[in-house]
DNA sequence: ATGGGACCATGACCACGATCAAGAAGGAAA
DNA sequence: TTTCCTTCTTGATCGTGGTCATGGTCCCAT
């Protein structure tokens, strides 16, 4: 009874469950068997949708949940001490926010909604002990923290060895694919970030992001018109993404 | 009989024990039980130490095992196609190397002894199986990939915002805060890698680094000589690790 | 509609650190 | 030892991108 209660609830707020969610061949419950997708959806929490500009949590609170984009997108940001805000990461649907807490258990930036979002919260406890009687579950976490650190290490490789147009032209290959695999156009999408937090992520003073999202419009490689961007010219785009240091 | 054998071939070689090692208290089978420990040594494997040089794994080469320094160092270091090769990390005793290769099943970049370097080396669909029964030694492999996550983001930081001498103050205050907590002095210790090493992982050209050592020393805040650091004024040091930006 | 604030574009200038160049010092092997 | 090669230091010059300054544009609330 109080399963169908809660059962009508969720399907009133959204869809929740995963197997009808078109983000599971992405999303963490990726290779599970039913079953286990069954019981694996029994621990996720539906979260109000954040609106633009709300934080999904706080640096420095306590970590308790690691959380699945659903739609919209996050940034999350870090303060430090002295210092100014580093934005170290945007999220999109289906990726896992929340992983680096693990260790300290408590958040290492702040996390906020881009736009209007909605997000699965996974309390890691309980994700834990399903990962203990399913070994692909545990795989598939082991998998996202790994993937994390690889994409850490690109983005210290672009900081240390990239000019700022090959920055630039990286960011825009990388959400072109990240859109792709999502099945949105990789030609065409909406940034949902401004340009400072553009400029914060890749290192680079807002004014250095205008002036090349300027050349290269002059260049033909892509049409920007404020935050509408279609890519005109991907392979020469790609190219220049992965050329390295001055010229 | 094979026990003994093996036991006995062992502590010809060297230790191999977790339980006698003296690095146990930081190193992955920390928080295990004493049965436990047993299970976890049963399935890390000796090699033969690494010369100076030599590489521990190569990029795209199969991921199979991750792998705890026992003692010495190593660097990895990464090629991507038209471009230089990038160091991401250095690794010390009881640090775990390897942990990136999981999501794709290879190793992201090749890994190479800076001294005469001994390594344990944990299979990691063995270590995965352990895992199953043993919370603890799961939460510490949560927590290991979590903290190296931590620490990417606090270079990505360091590289985005701080200045050359930053760079270096906060090099020098990391090295020594590892050392201090594997119970090396943090003040006086010897650089196992190369000018061009550190300038590689800081994003610095090799010349920029060797001026500002020259720099810190005439400060007064560390005496370098060739690779033998002592470091005289670690609050300033500190200081100036911690602050950002231009002044 | 209109005003105000955030966001974005563009210009002028300058500093940090890369690059080029040369030489000194260290270290391994004969 | 001497040789040779790698590593390190120091100097001179130059270019990328940061900073400062200004004006334009978008968007939202009233």
């Amino acid at each position: 009874m109080a399963d169908t209660l809660i059962g009508r609830r969720r399907s009133i707020l959204q869809e929740t469950r995963c197997q009808t969610c078109s983000l599971s061949s992405l999303c963490l419950p990726l290779a599970l068997e039913v079953d286990d997708m069954d019981q694996f959806d029994a621990i996720i929490r539906r979260r109000a949708p954040l609106k633009k500009g709300e934080a999904l949590f706080r640096q420095d609170t306590p970590f308790s949940s690691v959380f699945a984009v659903r739609s919209g997108s996050l940034k999350q940001v870090t303060t430090e001490g002295s210092g100014e805000d580093q934005l170290t990461n945007f999220y999109l649907p289906s990726e896992l926010v929340g992983l680096d807490g693990i260790d300290e258990q408590h958040y290492p930036g702040t996390v906020v909604a881009l736009e209007t979002t909605t997000v699965c919260e996974i309390p890691f406890d309980r994700l834990d002990h399903l990962a203990e009687s399913m070994p692909e579950l545990r795989g598939q976490l082991y998998r996202s923290m790994s993937k994390e650190l690889r994409d850490d290490r690109r983005m210290m490789r672009l900081l240390s060895r990239k000019t700022a147009d090959q920055r630039l032209a990286s960011f825009f290959t990388s959400l072109s694919e990240r859109f792709r695999r999502r099945g949105y156009s990789p030609y065409s999408f909406r940034l949902s970030m401004a340009r400072a937090d553009i400029g914060n992520y890749l290192g680079l003073a807002v004014e250095t992001v205008s002036r090349i999202l300027g050349r290269f419009q002059t260049q033909g490689l892509v049409a920007v018109s404020g935050r509408e961007v279609n890519i005109l010219d991907l392979p020469a785009l790609t190219r220049l993404a992965e050329e390295e240091g001055a010229h």
